[in-house]
DNA sequence: TCTGGACTTAGAGTAAACTCTAAGTATTAC
DNA sequence: GTAATACTTAGAGTTTACTCTAAGTCCAGA
């Protein structure tokens, strides 16, 4: 299958001024038609989703133009996308881990709130 | 104990510029003594935490200053603040699920790129 | 032939949350 | 008496990641 631009721009929830964005910015390479048409495929879904996913984890777009540009070389850049994803992920665990805590601490605060009121509402 | 905003800017690690930021914007209520000169105590550390926790799951300055806002007029807006809490919470919990998911996609990357390159290398 | 959707470059605008500068005054500690 | 630290207002600057506009061209389908 394979998507123009206004159809993969539904299909990824990204507008289209943010895929030209992140073509121009080196994060997806995309094929063209005869008359220079961004024609884009799954796979190119799948890398976006891969990126978003990167993004989601906080991710900067300068990190993610690094990995992008050392995949798009090939396969000699591996350990260094390697050690790219490795050193991000020790800050994710800390976000992650840091998430929870303060998770909990919102919790307690509503259980806190919820008490004072005298527990006429429910936890939804 | 009570603190000169140059201390307490340490103890919270923020800078004195965002302390006075914050409490220009209604977040903070700091005492002066009679020289007009701020006066932290353990109670503004207590209070910059939460409000730090808040932040820390994603809530922004505006709902923050909201949340302070009704903290300051008291009890009488207990329920606004619990319900502010309880909308939030929902959202936090949300971006914490996805964030878990995020997480988990990287380290299959990880492993991918460790097996690519043939185990020589540990997950640390 | 006209409408819709695509393309280009180049640059301006937006939002959030700081972050800093200027320019001047006041107080305290050595 | 000078250095360090604090205070004020007012506004400018920074960063990130978009987001949009202008102004023009191009091509396919009804």
């Amino acid at each position: 299958m394979t998507y123009s631009i206004g159809e993969f721009s539904k299909i990824v929830r990204l507008s289209e001024h943010t895929l030209r964005f992140y073509e121009k910015e080196g994060l997806i390479k995309v094929n063209r038609d005869d008359n220079n048409v961004r024609i884009y495929t799954d796979e190119n879904k799948l890398w976006i989703e891969s990126l978003l996913h990167l993004k989601n984890t906080g991710m900067s777009l300068k990190d993610m133009k690094q990995f992008a540009m050392w995949g798009h070389v090939g396969d000699d850049t591996m350990e260094e996308r390697l050690a790219l994803l490795k050193n991000h992920r020790k800050k994710v665990v800390e976000e992650f881990e840091k998430l929870r805590q303060s998770l909990e601490h919102l919790d307690n605060k509503i259980n806190f709130y919820e008490n004072e009121l005298g527990d006429c509402f429910s936890k939804n």
